[in-house]
DNA sequence: ACTGGCTCCTGAGGGC
DNA sequence: TGCCCTCAGGAGCCAG
C-alpha cells in the first residue's frame, strides 16, 4: 500500500528513466480506474517531451509542456519501467511508450488509483488543490499540527491520515509515528499539547525519513519501478505485530479499530 | 464545521 | 480441491 515513502521511491527510480523522454503512444487497456481515464491523456501526451517527475502527497505528477498527467496507486498500484516487449499481465492497465523503447506500464488490481490529464497547474487540480502540508518539507511545524487540531473532538490517528491537514500518511506510518512518539492512537487530535505535538512532529518526519532510506515497505506486493522491494517492513515497531512484543518495553501489540483501519499500539509506551 | 460511516475493487487466507 | 466468508485499505463523498 503506497504510502509517502513508496511514492517517492517510485519516483526517484522513475524520473532518471523517462525525465526528458519523448512520449510516442499511450496504450488504454482498461480506463476503468477510479475516475475514468480521460481521453485527453492518450490524446495530449503523445510526442510530448517529459519535463519532470514530481510528487504531490501520494500522487506523481508527469510534467510536460502541454499539461501534466496525475498519477495515483491506490492501495495496489505499481508503475513499472521495462521494455516495450515485454508480456501485458493481468491488470496492466496503461502503457507510456517513450522514444527510446522504453513504456511505464501501470498496474492495478484493485484500480483503486487514478491517471489522469490537466492542462493547467496541477497542484491546482481540485483533488491536489487542498491538501494540506507536506511532511518531509519545512511547512510542517508542530504549532501548525498543535493550531489545525484544536477544537477538534477526532483521533489522532485519524487527524494525521486526514490528507488536509497532512499528507502522504498512511495506516502503517501513522501507527509507526504514534508509536514513535508515545501517544496513544485513540486521544483526541484536540487534546495533545504542543509539546506532545513538537514530539510527534519529530517522529514523523524520522520514520518517513527512515522508511524512505529503506525503499518503502513491502509486506506483500509493493516494488519500486525496477521490480525492488523495500526493506523497512523489517523495522516496523508496532504494525502488523498484534500479539507479539513491543520491541521497546516487551508488552503485547494490542490490536484495535479506528475509523474502520487497523490500528497497533503498544498500551505501555503509547499514553 | 466536524465527524463517522460507506464505497469502490481484487486477492489472500482461513474454515469446513 | 473448492467454495464461501472476511479482511486489507486511499480517500472522496455524504448524511447527520
Amino acid at each position: 500500500m503506497p504510502e509517502l515513502p513508496e511514492v517517492e521511491t517510485i519516483r526517484r527510480c522513475i524520473a532518471p528513466e523517462i525525465v526528458g523522454q519523448t512520449v510516442t503512444n499511450v496504450i488504454v487497456r482498461n480506463a476503468s480506474l477510479r475516475w475514468p481515464v480521460p481521453t485527453d491523456l492518450a490524446r495530449c501526451l503523445p510526442t510530448q517531451k517529459i519535463i519532470s517527475v514530481e510528487r504531490r502527497a501520494k500522487y506523481l505528477l508527469l510534467r510536460t509542456d502541454a499539461g501534466s498527467a496525475i498519477i495515483h496507486l491506490g492501495m495496489s498500484g505499481k508503475l513499472l519501467v521495462c521494455r516495450q516487449n515485454k508480456a501485458v499481465e493481468k491488470h496492466d492497465h496503461l502503457d507510456l511508450v517513450f522514444a527510446n523503447g522504453k513504456i511505464l506500464r501501470f498496474n492495478d488490481p484493485r484500480r483503486f488509483g487514478c491517471a489522469l490529464w490537466t492542462s493547467d497547474d496541477p497542484t491546482q487540480h481540485p483533488l491536489l488543490a487542498t491538501l494540506g502540508k507536506e511532511p518531509l518539507e519545512d511547512g510542517l511545524t508542530a504549532e501548525y499540527l498543535f493550531h489545525q487540531s484544536r477544537g477538534r473532538s477526532l483521533k489522532i490517528k485519524e487527524f494525521l491520515m486526514n490528507s488536509r491537514i497532512i499528507v502522504g500518511i498512511g495506516n502503517i506510518y501513522a501507527n509507526e509515528s504514534l508509536f514513535a512518539a508515545g501517544i496513544h492512537p485513540g486521544r483526541a487530535a484536540g487534546r495533545i499539547s504542543l509539546k506532545r505535538y513538537e514530539r510527534l512532529k519529530a517522529a514523523i518526519k524520522e520514520v518517513l525519513t527512515n522508511a524512505l532510506r529503506q525503499g518503502g515497505t513491502t509486506l506483500r506486493d509493493f516494488c519500486d519501478a525496477a521490480g525492488n522491494p523495500g526493506h523497512f517492513q523489517l523495522q516496523l515497531m508496532v504494525y502488523n505485530r498484534a500479539g507479539e512484543s513491543c520491541r521497546s518495553c516487551g508488552s503485547l501489540i494490542q490490536q484495535i479499530r479506528i475509523g474502520q483501519r487497523s490500528t497497533y499500539f503498544c498500551k505501555k509506551c503509547q499514553r
